[in-house]
RNA sequence: CGGGGCGUGGCUCAGCCCGGUUAGAGUGCACGGUUCGGGUCCGUGAGGUCGGCGGUUCAAAUCCGCCCGCCCCGACCA
């Protein structure tokens, strides 16, 4: 890997997103096209999502179970609108141990179909409901132009699929985990999310309702970030989910689906990242603290080795790297654990043992600006409030770069042109003739319909026809 | 699939138009020394069927044909 300067995000963002990943080791291209290997420190990445959102799920009384990658063709078809929506994306298998198949295989897509097949066994009565079921897996989708992390042929998720008695219990679902998701975001990665709904166009190819959080990029594009549907009866009609309710009268159930995938990964890095390379949140980063030891002889590295071990005792609370490379220098180091977004690093050199301190340099702060100098006693019980303070600041300075971005435009040639770097937030007659005018024109989509809406309306940016709803147009991923 | 571009040591590329010694550079890798508070410097070394097949020629990385693969733009999309 070479040691040249990044590509900076504004000269080029997307090449400095490729390059960042490969360079941190984040992630590689596999040899089918399309395909990735997550490396070992993206994968790190993942298992704290994993582990930040399923102890959400727990808490919300979700089980994880698994089901099958095989999917039997005609359960995709069982949903029209579904089939339609996933069958051009369909990965198949025609041969299985030299034998043609009696019926082809779809590798999974997503889960609904199966996951309702088996529903429709397990469930009989109302007593049985809700179900709510997690699952951690992986989904093929060919696409047709991927990028590492936000679109690939196969991607790493989790996909979460529930059944209730009644309408409203499923709707209260959907917005529940629409709600888990945003609190993961904000709270866990930093990244200021805008839950809504999505429009009719935009929606999951078989669902009553969509939702979604969507995430402004470094370079103001729209990036949707997770999502989760109310999915009505339309699955339990095709694959017969049916209960008894008390008064023995059978009753289709409602269902919803909820996923959130490594796509995450990629709004996490085109969130924080500057143009020294990632920078990940305190809370969620694989490593949290790097210590760099500073030495030029055996004198001096004696002296700072015995100080790095009192810090390390110090730091057993969090998940921190000491880096003993003999063969590259400090401010090698420096740039290497800052294009890996380490959010904090401790140098620790001769100066700083003989005045008892160690040196702390916040990644969000390049240069002197964040670096402070910290007595070597008070790491234990300061360390923790330092990290807090890194993960509110990515937050805020994440919110503060989208609010600058979103804008009120007064008329349609306004906001033909704030698409062009930034959001519209706009009245929408909800017509897909309007939506399809502002695609055509700008590439912009309707990203979302925020849950909470001003009690007004206005005219619609597009047609100027009475709209009761806001909508968020922009350029997405 | 439509439009554009590219396949040369691990990576990034030069060389190709205008055919001609042992095919180069930077970076990475290995070893030795030097350096170490912001990507040290010097030296030595390993590493290449020039995407594949065929053709033209005394001679092909270079010219011609076919094929394969990849990248970018477009339609699709978590």
């Amino acid at each position: 890997m070479s040691t040249d300067k990044l590509p900076t995000r504004s000269e080029n963002f997307s090449e400095w997103y490729n390059q960042v990943i490969q360079r941190a080791e984040m992630a590689d291209y596999a040899p089918v096209r399309g395909c990735m290997v997550v490396r070992p420190y993206g994968w790190a990445l993942w298992e704290n999502i994993q582990q930040a959102l399923d102890k959400r799920f727990k808490a919300t009384g979700h089980v994880n179970a698994a089901f099958p990658l095989f999917i039997p063709m005609s359960f995709l078809e069982k949903e029209k609108q579904h089939v339609e929506g996933f069958s051009p994306e369909l990965a198949v298998v025609t041969i299985g141990g030299g034998e043609k198949l009696e019926e082809p295989l779809v590798v999974r897509p997503t889960s609904e179909t199966i996951i309702g097949y088996m529903y429709s066994k397990w469930i009989k009565s109302y007593r049985d409901l809700p179900v709510l079921i997690n699952q951690w897996g992986n989904v093929v989708r060919w696409e047709m132009r991927t990028r590492l992390f936000l679109r690939t042929l196969e991607f790493y998720w989790q996909e979460g699929h529930t059944a209730h008695a009644t309408a409203e219990e499923a709707v209260e679902e959907t917005i529940r985990m629409l709600n888990v998701y945003t609190d993961f975001a904000l709270n866990e990665a930093a990244v200021p999310v805008i839950p809504g709904k999505k429009s009719e166009t935009e929606k999951f190819a078989g669902a009553v309702d969509s939702y979604t959080i969507e995430a402004m990029m470094g370079d103001t594009r729209a990036l949707q970030a997770g999502t989760s549907h109310f999915l009505g009866q339309n699955f339990a009609r095709a694959f017969e989910i049916q209960y008894l309710d008390p008064n023995n009268s059978l009753q289709y159930c409602w269902t919803t689906s909820w996923g959130l995938s490594t796509r995450f990964i990629g709004a996490i890095i085109m969130t924080h990242g500057d143009d020294q390379g990632l920078i990940l949140p305190p809370r969620l980063a694989p490593i949290q603290i790097v210590v760099v030891p500073i030495y030029k002889n055996d004198q001096e590295q004696s002296k700072v080795f015995a100080a790095v071990q009192q810090v390390e005792k110090q730091l057993s609370a969090w998940r921190f790297k000491v880096d003993l490379r003999s063969e590259v220098t400090p401010g090698f180091k420096f740039n290497d654990w800052e294009l890996r977004g380490v959010p904090l690093r401790i140098e620790i050199g001769p100066k700083d043992v003989d005045n008892g301190v160690v040196t702390l340099a916040r990644r969000h702060l390049p240069g002197k600006a964040g670096k402070s100098t910290l007595p070597v006693d008070q790491l234990s019980n300061q360390i923790g409030s330092v990290l807090d303070e890194i993960q509110a600041a990515l937050l805020e300075r994440a919110t503060r770069f989208r609010d600058e971005h979103i804008f009120n435009p007064k008329n349609y040639d306004e906001l033909k042109e704030v698409v062009q770097n930034g959001w519209a937030f706009s009245w929408w007659c909800g017509s897909a003739d309007c939506e399809a005018k502002v695609k055509e024109d700008t590439k912009a989509t309707t990203r979302c319909i925020p849950l909470d809406q001003p009690e007004e309306s206005g005219p619609c940016i597009v047609c100027g026809k009475p709209a009761q709803r806001k909508v968020y147009f922009a350029r997405a991923y």
